[in-house]
DNA sequence: GTAAAAACAAACCAATCAGTCTGTTTTATA
DNA sequence: TATAAAACAGACTGATTGGTTTGTTTTTAC
């Protein structure tokens, strides 16, 4: 008889992975079923894990909810800091500034993270609760973007208008081309609408 | 005794103001508690019909939550295309477009209306036939949009955008900025943005 | 090695869900 | 005025909800 050997993990390495794996399953069940559609059968049963192990970990679905909630949107404030410096080739402005909506668009507004995004903030709508401890995110998110893509930008001698409120603009943009494509589907326009915004953009800053 | 006199009513009649009633109690529990707390028992209690006359009227709440959808959207199409030619004072560039926002602002990105758009949306992305029911409609708004507001305006001489296009991206622009006060609360900068916004846009329009 | 604590499993619970069933009241038809 | 049909009310149903309870396994501390 083989006796596999029982992995052995200590107890701070058990908790740690068995709250990662609840909180990731709590994301995947909003993303696949919307906040309506994620029940804890649905979440607990994606996670593998039991009813009992879940009440070990946390006391109410609504605590997990806001744990996973906050952790998608405090990972979007981080990578937006991080998005324009790196990513914008030298020299052509609306190429470059294409360059960089089209990361913004990807990272932020497209597929699985897009769903997330739109589904967290409307479960915060009507939670008391949840919204209190998101709201903050939400206007560190716009404050990240407006601060931190203006560091690889300049402003056009005449440009009448501060870079960071390009910047904000430019994400609420974004943002509002993402809820048509969830809503709607996607379109190809919108590749084209986003190069025309660049553009527009280019009259402004100079990179 | 007093006998109070039931108005007689015809069964059209009835008929059609209880639907209406429903129908928009469903809305009002959508915009109180959200897609995911507006229980049937909810919208019920709203509207003041017992469960038994619903059934009469309705086969499920996914149809009647559809028809609710459907004419707030079809509202909401309808309403785009009256927006602009009326309201633009004449002459100067920059207020009149400014007017234009304010107005698409205060129509559609405020209060319940912004609510229930993003509550019905959200609700579309997980329920396939809600989505193939609303999705054409997401799609007439912004046509309307692209294509209604543009009769007032006119494109400047050098102008590279075409109006259309401007349009839109200033709806998705509105959409962006309206999903963060609702997710965040309402913003001092928003209004100083918007007029940003129209100021861009009047190097490129005249109106 | 042993006792305590943490981690986990699954049966269980009251409340609520969407929807149905039965019977009563109101309107329409003849 | 009699009969049928539509409108309506409220009790009821099985399934599912978030959460609890009881008992077992694994890790820790001595």
């Amino acid at each position: 008889m083989v006796e596999v050997a029982a992995t052995r993990r200590s107890q701070p390495e058990r908790r740690e992975e068995m709250r990662r794996r609840l909180v990731a399953a709590t994301l995947d069940a909003l993303a696949d079923h919307g906040h309506a559609g994620a029940s804890l059968s649905v979440i607990l049963d994606k996670a593998g894990v039991s009813r009992g192990a879940w009440a070990h970990h946390f006391d109410t679905k609504a605590e997990m909810l806001a744990l996973a909630a906050e952790g998608l949107l405090r990972e979007a404030v981080a990578s937006a800091g991080t998005l324009s410096p790196a990513i914008l080739p030298p020299g052509d402005g609306p190429a470059a500034l294409g360059a960089l909506l089209e990361q913004a668009w990807a990272r932020f507004y497209e597929g699985r993270h897009r769903d997330l995004l739109f589904e967290v903030a409307l479960a915060a709508r009507t939670d008391a609760e949840l919204k209190q401890r998101l709201a903050p995110i939400f206007s560190d998110f716009i404050t990240a973007v407006g601060q931190s893509w203006g560091l690889a930008l300049r402003p056009r001698p005449g440009a009448g208008a501060a870079l960071a409120d390009l910047m904000v603009l430019t994400v609420y943009m974004l943002r509002g081309m993402a809820m048509q494509e969830l809503a709607a589907g996607p379109s190809p326009d919108h590749a084209r609408l986003r190069a025309l915004w660049a553009g527009l953009l280019a009259a402004q800053i100079s990179c």
